[in-house]
DNA sequence: GGATGTGAAAGTCTTCACAGCG
DNA sequence: CGCTGTGAAGACTTTCACATCC
């Protein structure tokens, strides 16, 4: 008779995963600048949310705080990076090199946290074969090799709309199972593979509305 | 005793929004594939939202359909652009000339909706004074008066986010009164400012999280 | 028959408010 | 006291289901 280890039962929506990978954020640099408690409202303010909503958030990856004094900063950033996957540790494929796929690459080679890009593919000649920014190039035919070769479950979509479900086909098939789209297209993919679909033309046409319209207030959703 | 004219009193969410600059998306293809008409059904296939969601979101707008024959495109895109401020009417800056802010440049040069970048900034004096993808670089001293006279009413915010805050500041005193925020930072504005956040990070963590814990199925909310 | 338009139900997410504790 | 932890309420979104019309 073990103690029974975590249940996990309980499924965590994707808003919440989307913060608490904030929190994590923001709690590595208050480790850093040797803060050692924390309380909700000011991760709240460091975040864009509200005190509540931080504390229901850590509610559920079990966190305990102590009244008055808050959370400790290290024992809860321990905690995070033990619920959400360790950055880097999953390694990530970019398909399509065009602007913003380097644009991806040259944050993944600076910033310290997350994106690891470990590989990046093209269909044009001229953009494979080299080494951006510290990642490997290659052509889009050897996808399936490379990905199942470096057993990688993370790809981000680049590419033009019209190839993005082709890729995300080869994607799926060669093993991948999440992917951030990028691409204003969305995917039809079996639900054992999840997508994020990232549209910035719709974000902006969102902006530029509610700019000439109506007055919403600032909501921080960061999606 | 005119009639009177829409009352505009129901203020739509962000979330319908963002839906419909995607069926306007879609309806500019279909149209100009020359189709006459289109089922709810078929948008929801296109857009991988579900019929009764495209329905509804058409419902605010006034737009009328007949059964058994669908909603007419022509008129259909007619509406939706007449409802949503048209692309390329409002002219957008973009401070931060970086990776990303370049990536930005050239979708607005070659893209034929949206996303018209009349002015970009920076703070690095060799990426000012020159023009890129056809897009005028000023150096961000300049930031106020240029939003000004060229009485610009959205902004781009791709700057690292420690500078996330003042360029936001200045924009908002500027008069800008929407903001894409690509920095992993809340922006604090007064609420007549609607601001947008994109956070690449925090979505690649999500998907890394989903793909390596629980099958979330896909869902597209595309933000 | 097969689609639209829409009230009502169901579901999801956020906020409130307060007990309990240091 | 002020903050955490959390049931309950509230607000918002999506889906259902069906009357209605071509």
């Amino acid at each position: 008779m073990s103690a029974p280890s975590y249940p996990e039962a309980i499924l965590i929506s994707e808003r919440t995963i989307g913060r608490l990978a904030q929190y994590r954020r923001i709690l590595t640099e208050l480790v850093r600048d040797n803060l050692e408690t924390v309380h909700s409202h000011q991760l709240a303010l460091r975040c864009g949310g509200s005190a509540a909503q931080v504390r229901r958030d850590l509610m559920v990856i079990g966190a305990e705080g102590s009244p008055n004094k808050g959370y400790k900063c290290a024992k809860l950033l321990a905690s995070l990076a033990e619920f959400l996957t360790q950055p880097g540790t999953q390694k990530v494929a970019l398909v399509g090199i065009g602007n913003l796929g380097r644009a991806l690459l040259s944050y993944s080679h600076k910033q310290q946290p997350g994106l690891l890009i470990v590989a990046a593919f093209d269909i044009a000649p001229d953009k494979t074969n080299k080494v951006i920014d510290g990642c490997r190039c290659f052509h889009i035919d050897t996808l399936e090799s490379v990905i199942k070769e470096q057993n990688i479950k993370v790809a981000i979509i680049a590419v033009p709309g019209e190839a993005a479900q082709l890729v995300a086909d080869r994607l799926a098939i060669a093993g991948v199972r999440g992917i951030v789209n990028f691409a204003p297209a969305p995917l039809h993919l079996p639900p054992s593979v999840f997508v994020e679909n990232i549209d910035v033309t719709m974000s902006l046409e969102k902006v530029v509305y509610f700019a000439a319209k109506g007055t919403q207030s600032e909501r921080n959703k960061s999606a």
